[in-house]
RNA sequence: GCCCCCAUCGUCUAGUGGUUAGGACGACGGCCCUUCAAGCCGUUAACAGGGAUUCGAAUUCCCUUGGGGGUACCA
């Protein structure tokens, strides 16, 4: 109980981390800052047939995206590496060795055909399916004709036959299982690399990791854990099941629920704060009330006790609203640095880079508040950066003014009043444009509307003078030019 | 089928025998207002069902139902 805490976050390199994978690494890493323990990256690639090239830089990436820093582990190794299963496979095969010399684990020489038929009988007779044991008590001379004719044998453990497997949950409380509800599972593939079981049990007592904190769905193979500690004669570390992150349907979240990839939400325009955040409230909270904290607060509050039991379906909309605040609450310039390869993304090649941070600047604070990810930033100011922008001349005769004359009139005297104007900036534009709304006889709200359109290109843009003077007398005019060529052209 | 886990608003959750069951997202309405946002105010909406224990259950126990996970020479 008093040992250090060490924990580890142990992915198998088969894919992209998504979010839940993620959550599981995150409350590790909290875990671990909280009690001032260590953090450990161990990637448990021991399905070689599963292996997906770039798998291990997208979990490298994805860590350090979210700052999620591993005290041991790949690139920075530790004392207790290397953190490869696959460079590890010795100790996992002389340690199978040492549990068949003990009587814990025998060699099974069934065939992968045998197997399946076995399992597809016991389907139709509505049997449990499981290892019908055939091996588990072969004589030495059997085991060495066996291998003589060739047959590379797998190594099973050899599950208690009677008794059951008790074990305590930080978050469950006490789990019991019948052994006789237990298979006797494969520790040894015969491709010689060791099953996750094997590996994992091994690794976290070589490593000395106090604390397995892992998706729920390990928990009906925790017996199985628990009878290898004890047949190894290790002590167990703690075991705490968290609860799993579901998609929209409640079913275990997958790639057919869109966008689930962590590096996925990135390029959307997330915050890598805000994704903490959100993350660390879903299966944890601090009270009743608190929603956005920083790292800090995280790190300072974490705790085991107040991670909830229920799966959690992952609220893509709640993500987007917290996003926003945090989009909010960035300073000025931070939002700029960030803003930018969304920009240059999205921003069409003509536009000239590279981009000006002085023009971005001054968009932040016109934008800031109407976006929610870094790519509606984008989107919504890509206006300012073209010359002229694109639009459906019909726009101009929207749902204000609705006749071509009053629209050119209200155009070109706003063209000419702009013209004159000594100095441009949103206050002399409001006096300017407000008492000539009145002049003219046309509602304000649709007089700067209709300005709007002719400037932005769009029904929905930040406050008409305020974007005016970002953009200048000049663009100003030449989008006001433009708007009454396309009012004179209509017909 | 068998084993295990879980069960409070649509969603994320607070709540550990006595609360008008609280907060947040969303939705809806209002204020503000040149559009859209943001902000502020308000409304909507939950203890799965049934027993038991108790003076008193969202909170404890049991059953049912529902959901999820596992059941591989995958992790």
């Amino acid at each position: 109980m008093n040992k250090p805490v060490r924990v580890r976050y142990a992915p198998s390199p088969t894919g992209f981390p998504h979010v839940g994978n993620i959550r599981t690494a995150l409350f590790n890493w909290l875990f671990a800052r909280h009690n001032n323990g260590k953090f450990i990256l161990r990637i448990e690639d021991t399905d070689v047939s599963r292996k997906v090239e770039g798998a291990l830089d997208s979990i490298l990436t994805s860590l350090k995206w979210l700052g999620l820093d591993f005290d041991e582990g790949p690139g920075i190794g530790g004392p207790y590496g290397p953190y490869f299963q696959s460079q590890r496979l010795d100790i996992y095969r002389s340690t199978a060795e040492k549990l068949i010399a003990g009587g814990y684990a025998y060699y099974c020489f069934c065939s992968p055909e045998r197997l399946d038929s076995m399992r597809q009988e016991q389907a139709k007779l509505k049997q449990p399916p499981g290892y019908d044991r055939r091996c588990r008590n072969l004589g030495k001379e059997e085991i060495s004709k066996l291998k003589a004719e060739g047959i590379t044998p797998v190594v099973r453990f050899k599950i208690p036959l009677e008794g059951q497997t008790v074990f305590n949950d930080i978050i469950r409380g006490d789990v019991v299982f019948e052994n006789s509800t237990q298979d006797d599972f494969v520790l040894l593939k015969s491709d010689g690399f060791p099953t996750y079981h094997l590996a994992n049990i091994v690794d976290d007592h070589l490593m000395e990791v106090s604390h397995v904190l892992r998706a729920d769905e390990w928990l009906s193979s925790t017996p199985r854990h628990v009878l290898l500690y004890q047949a190894m004669g290790y002590e167990a570390p703690l075991f705490a099941h968290l609860p799993i992150i579901l998609g929209p349907d409640r079913s275990k979240l997958s790639k057919r629920h869109g966008t689930t990839s962590l590096m996925e939400f990135k390029k959307q325009g997330y915050l890598s704060e805000a994704m903490v955040n959100f993350l660390a409230l879903l299966g944890w909270s601090l009270d009743e009330k608190t929603e956005i904290m920083s790292r800090k607060d995280l790190v300072d509050n974490f705790s085991l006790e107040r991670v909830g039991k229920t799966g959690a379906i992952f609220n893509l909309e709640k993500l987007t609203w917290m996003n926003g605040t945090y989009i909010r609450a960035l300073r000025e310039n931070e939002l700029v640095s960030r803003a930018i390869p969304f920009l240059e993304e999205t921003l069409p090649a003509e536009v000239k880079r590279p981009l000006s941070r002085e023009l971005i600047k001054l968009i932040v604070p016109l934008v800031r508040e109407r976006v929610r990810t870094l790519k509606e930033f984008a989107d919504m100011s890509d206006f300012f950066f073209m010359e002229i922008p694109e639009y459906s001349t019909s726009l101009l005769l929207g749902k204000g003014i609705k006749n071509k004359e009053t629209a050119l009139m209200a155009v070109q005297r706003a063209h000419g009043g702009i013209e004159q104007l000594a100095k441009f900036d949103a206050t002399s534009l409001e006096g300017l444009l407000r008492p000539l709304s009145e002049q003219i006889g046309i509602k304000t709200g649709d007089f700067f509307g209709l300005l709007r359109i002719a400037v932005t290109g769009r029904m929905v843009a930040p406050p008409l003078f305020q974007t005016m003077a970002v953009m200048g007398k000049d663009k100003c005019l030449k989008c006001l030019d433009s708007a009454i060529k396309k009012l004179i052209t209509l017909k």
